[in-house]
DNA sequence: TGCTAAACGGGGTGGTCCCCCATATCGTAC
DNA sequence: GTACGATATGGGGGACCACCCCGTTTAGCA
């Protein structure tokens, strides 16, 4: 890769990090070349679609998220784990606007991005479930998909995603309550 | 309202009702007007927008959840009847893509459309709280909430829209289980 | 039947995404 | 230090979009 194009790339990156937290993953990618100082083609050679993009500004976010995971596998209290790792996930999508969508279209296209997270969390929510400190039935597909869910309609109010979390996590209706 | 007015817009919902089931709720108006037969700039002196678009085709869906509401009130088990209200709510979203994007948007434009239901689901849910067979804590607009973030992420998928309700009922890591 | 208020839609504006290709720049081999 | 081929660039264009102005048509009434 050319120095000059290095440059550029980095600079979309940031850029587009910037825009996308403003406006969410919908931002225009126009708007994202023109802060950036460069013409709109560069932008989408250097990345191809909107998807690739997003990944890219995502990308060090999920090796946060990735990490997070691993370190709480150690955690002495497996059910809150979970719940702390969770909370890390919805917390990123609010900080980062974008995440979650980011994250839906990867799953939609089959990319890389959403694997990594799913195996990060697969180990976390299997051994809360050894515990008996999560439902027996979930899969971690569903556990992710909810969260997404989450992010997406409330990655604007971080009061609001962290209530729906919190509410998803106990349930609304536990079957303990009747 | 003129005769040629009336027909054109009756019409248009049903067109849009009909595009938007196909496409979401970010079919093009465009596509709309054309498959109606009408010029696009009909289908905006009309409606006046896309959000008021989409409030004019779910209305009738909006009818439907809200009188089925009044109906599980005199349910025996009103744990149950939450339940079984809250999958309505979802199966309608399913079966017509878009209305989960609909009452987002009539919640941030304070739009009546978003109160109706709120005001249906309540009496429900404080019913099931008083025979201990919902989350104390829950409030309306965050079961509502999370219902519409399910309906969004997966409203074109009947099967996981199920899944996640389920799971989001019964609770991913339930108080009950440790 | 004639008239007026209402509805209509072609076409314009300004925006989007994405791509082609002539031009400019980089990095190297001499 | 220079010349040159490989690579990166971005203006401009195509296809689409939402939304609106305004000249034309039509409905419904007197």
């Amino acid at each position: 890769m050319r120095a000059d194009a290095l440059r550029n790339y980095e600079r979309l990156v940031a850029v587009a990090a910037e825009v996308v937290a403003e406006q969410g993953a919908d931002a225009s990618m126009e708007e994202i070349a023109r802060r950036a100082g460069v013409g709109s083609a560069t932008l989408h050679r250097h990345f191809g679609g909107r998807t690739a993009m997003l990944e890219a500004v995502f990308e060090t976010s999920i090796d946060a998220v990735c990490k997070r995971a691993a370190d709480l596998l150690g955690h002495s209290d497996p059910g809150e784990a979970l719940r702390v790792w969770l909370q890390a996930v919805i917390a990123h999508a609010v900080k980062n606007r974008g995440l979650g969508a980011a994250l839906l279209l990867s799953a939609e296209r089959g990319s890389e991005f959403h694997a990594r997270i799913t195996r990060a969390g697969r180990q976390l929510l299997k051994r809360a479930q050894q515990h008996r400190a999560a439902d027996a039935g979930a899969t971690i597909a569903d556990v992710l998909g909810l969260v997404n869910a989450i992010s997406l309609t409330a990655e604007r109010d971080a009061a609001q995603a962290d209530r729906l979390l919190a509410l998803a996590i106990r349930g609304v209706s536990p079957a303990a309550v009747s």
